[in-house]
DNA sequence: CGCGCCCATACCGTGTGGGTATGGGCGGGC
DNA sequence: GCCCGCCCATACCCACACGGTATGGGCGCG
């Protein structure tokens, strides 16, 4: 799996249809096509309905999209976060503690 | 950026080397240098430094640690979930509104 | 001083990802 | 009833990325 599977899931669900959600990735349709595809087919259960005028949420797709956008959340904070501290700024040193459920002392 | 990368990431700072990390991996040493090195370049910022007996964190890099390990278990978690209810378990229907910011769930 | 450990680079083959072109189904307008 | 537009799926092709093997260079330790 990859961010970027999830983060066409998100869209998808956004926009209700492929199509549209291929325009704003700004990719075209069939690679979506089979982008969603083997994301369902990995997480073995099918993640929207396929009708004439879209896609529809099933329950395992409503089930994944809030976990779905955290975790995509979670990544941009991520790559934040190193990116303050990466580049050398003493200031924000008290990042390198992030706010994680527990510290494991490594 | 993908799961593996971090995945990969979580490893190396584990073991403390790359070759080990590619032998718990079950890959060989040059894809991970360059997967490593792939994630610097697109954070932008040094994760490990080399030395001759092996790699060590920077700041960056204890930065993004725990970060990462939150992400690939909160992928996990999704997965376990959209697992469930997409086999159509009706007991498990209240997944489908997902536990807030953390839960000690596992 | 040699040996072992470890990381980096070079090179190659395969697999994956994206793009274009095309087909089929369904609903709405006339 | 027919035509047109919208949308998803498939087939085919090409390029980039990923993984593996082989090899080189650096450093510490006995």
């Amino acid at each position: 799996m990859s961010f970027d599977q999830l983060h066409s899931f998100v869209t998808i669900a956004e926009e209700g249809a492929l199509v549209r959600a291929a325009r704003r990735l700004h990719v075209s349709q069939p690679p979506l096509t089979r982008k969603l595809r083997s994301l369902e087919d990995e997480l073995g259960a099918a993640l929207f309905e396929r009708t004439a005028r879209g896609v529809q949420l099933t329950p395992a797709g409503e089930a994944l999209l809030p976990r779905a956008r955290r975790v995509l959340q979670e990544v941009a904070e991520a790559k934040a976060a190193v990116g303050l501290v990466g580049r050398g700024d003493g200031a924000k040193a008290q990042l390198t503690a992030p706010p994680s459920p527990r510290s494991p002392a490594r």
